[in-house]
DNA sequence: ACTGCCTGCCC
DNA sequence: ATTCTGC
DNA sequence: GCAGAATGGGCAGGCAGT
């Protein structure tokens, strides 16, 4: 098969926003796909080149990328990084660019190269994966460059998105499981069962197979197995108690929402593995873990928990922060002995050689709780059946003082299997965002900007934002934001911020982080955020509470409130964040 | 040997 | 992670 | 409400340049 042919395929996909239209467009490809590259040609629909627990990365992001299309295009880097910013993305910058040469060169030798096939793109993205070692950087950005050069322009503007895993196509799994049915299930009835089969372990390709060779029975056939990582079910958010039981119907199961990493350790005769929430194969990560799963769990079992830092010394537990040290390739004795993990344990998806995903909430945690000895590192997370919006709030005020980030609220009853993959109002969590003690929000001022990728093509992506220091008559920054702009924000903000454009960063402003623009201190952003954290790269208090490090926002989001009623100054101040970050463990 | 850049992946 | 938008 | 695509902080590890 042509590559072409796919291709053609995603631009057709790219300029159609019906979902159906889609769709028919997806069948069509699929249909015309031989079994044999129906991995490959699944893999570049979800661009990817392998499903995520087999651990295979490029290892090439969007540098890279534009080194290779510099080569191929004969283009200077600087020349690549101006078209991205006018067009906010670097496969549209490969099209134009080899477009260019392409015409200008048309008049000499027209010796077409032979066309590229599925296989041809695919390997060399493996070839790419492959490489290591010295020189493999610049071998990376050669064979990539070889590739676009054998691409027409078409071609290469997806095959450059596939490497630096931005597709863009509109298409996500779910609507690749309608097509994959419609194709090879008989009709949309077969998309709960390709689903159900992709859901149970994470492999769409290998779906893709079953379902086309052996049909809608083969599919329905999945079982949930030891070793391949089913999809976690995940939780939507709600912010306030009597919402939440209200979504439950007057009751529900809260348990204690843990702030480290989510996994899913499969534990067998022989195997022990532990997976990540995006099923990346992490066992290497917890070895302590691992034993102590192996203790806590003597049957063959899969169960999902929460794997978080504790302090070494008083065993409390410590931010996320610090679990991050632990998100390494060895891990030897120094290492688990100075950042130890604790996992709490909340549900069990398997036991015994059963699938244990349809039983209802609480009969998975009876069983859990009987299957689990609870030991010094393998706990279960702290649960309790309320039934009252009181209830709730004090549960979550516990929580809290635990050093938790707040609650999972779960439903119980008939009905509250374990829904792999999927993200709904069966489970909720509750917490809360940071609130200081004059202000529940952040008044932050605008210092740079960020050009936009994608959708925000044209216009800035997102903000530089800075506090106030009063005593130095200075803004520091604190983050970026650039969650929570509507497209009605983001197509005035120019024009609001142009009388304040600068060439360089303005002299009161003090920064690590080099933008797109600077701009003079004039509007002020009213943010929101989760908790504030010590940051390498943020200036606000730099240095105060730990030498070489500042504060920063965790999930910063604009609330759509422009404080034209403030002057940069009236902003919030690095002493008021100074006090809030101190107020966070306040109450630890 | 040190440092900075880039990438992947947690949240 | 959170948020917005088109269907 | 679903599905997808925008966007955030911050860590380790690998490579390249010095």
């Amino acid at each position: 098969m042509d590559f072409e042919t796919v291709a053609r395929a995603f631009a057709e996909l790219e300029e159609t926003s019906s979902r159906k239209a889609m769709t028919e467009t997806l069948l069509r490809l699929l249909q015309h796909t031989s079994v044999e590259l129906l991995p490959p040609v699944v893999l570049l629909l979800q661009g990817k080149i392998a499903p995520n627990y087999e651990g295979i990365e490029l290892n090439m992001g969007a540098q890279l990328a534009a080194r290779a299309i510099a080569d191929a295009a004969a283009a200077p880097v600087p020349m690549v990084e101006e078209r991205l910013q006018k067009l906010g993305d670097l496969g549209l910058v490969a099209r134009d660019l080899l477009e260019t040469q392409r015409a200008s060169e048309a008049g000499g030798g027209t010796s077409s190269s032979p066309r590229l096939r599925v296989d041809d793109v695919f390997a060399a993205l493996i070839e790419i994966a492959e490489a290591t070692g010295r020189g493999s950087v610049q071998w990376k950005v050669d064979l990539l460059a070889d590739l676009l050069r054998r691409a027409t322009a078409l071609e290469a503007t997806f095959i450059v998105r596939t490497v630096t895993g931005n597709l863009r196509l509109g298409v996500g799994d779910a609507t690749l499981l309608e097509a994959l049915a419609l194709a090879f299930g008989g009709g949309p009835e077969a998309r709960p069962v390709l689903e159900r089969a992709y859901n149970l372990t994470s492999d769409l390709p290998g779906v893709a197979v079953r379902v086309a060779s052996g049909g809608i029975a083969a599919a329905a056939a999945v079982e949930i197995t030891l070793g391949k990582p089913v999809r976690p079910m995940l939780a939507e958010r709600l912010d306030s108690p009597e919402e939440i039981l209200d979504a439950m119907g007057g009751h529900c199961a809260a348990e204690y929402k843990y702030d480290g990493e989510r996994f899913q350790a499969h534990l067998g005769p022989g195997l022990a593995a532990i997976f990540s929430r995006r099923q990346e194969n992490i066992t290497h990560q917890f070895p302590d873990l691992v034993e102590a799963l192996r203790v806590a769990i003597p049957r063959p079992a899969i169960v999902e928990g929460e794997a978080v830092a504790l302090d070494p010394v008083s065993g409390a537990l410590r931010p996320f922060q610090d679990l991050l040290r632990r998100k390494r390739k060895s891990v030897d004795a120094d290492i688990l002995a100075q950042y130890p993990v604790v996992a709490f344990l909340f549900d069990l998806l398997y036991l015994d050689g059963e699938d244990r995903t349809e039983d209802p909430n609480e009969v998975r945690r009876e069983a859990l709780e009987a299957l689990v000895r609870p030991g010094e590192q393998v706990q279960l997370a702290t649960r309790r059946v309320v039934t009252a919006v009181a209830e709730l709030k004090r549960f979550f005020d516990e929580a809290i003082a635990e050093g938790s980030e707040g609650l999972i609220c779960k439903q119980i009853g008939p009905g509250t299997g374990y829904r792999a993959g999927k993200r709904g109002y069966q489970w909720v969590k509750y917490k809360r965002d940071i609130h200081g003690q004059l202000t529940d929000s952040l008044d932050l001022v605008i210092v740079a900007a960020f050009y936009g990728r994608g959708r925000r093509a044209g216009t800035y992506g997102s903000f530089l934002l800075a506090v106030y220091n009063v005593e130095s008559d200075t803004f520091e920054t604190l983050t970026r934001c650039g969650a929570g702009l509507t497209d009605a924000d983001l197509a005035r903000l120019p024009e609001r911020l142009r009388p304040s454009l600068l060439d360089h960063r303005h002299p009161r402003v003090s920064a690590l982080i080099e933008p797109d623009v600077w701009f003079a201190p004039s509007q002020v952003f009213e943010v929101i955020g989760q908790e504030l954290s010590l940051s390498p790269r943020h200036t606000c208090a730099f240095g105060v509470l730990e030498p070489e490090r500042g504060l920063s926002l965790r999930f910063p989001r604009f609330t759509g409130r422009i404080r034209s009623d403030k002057a940069p100054e009236d902003a919030t101040s690095t002493a008021e964040v100074i006090e809030m970050y101190r107020q966070q463990f306040a109450h630890r």
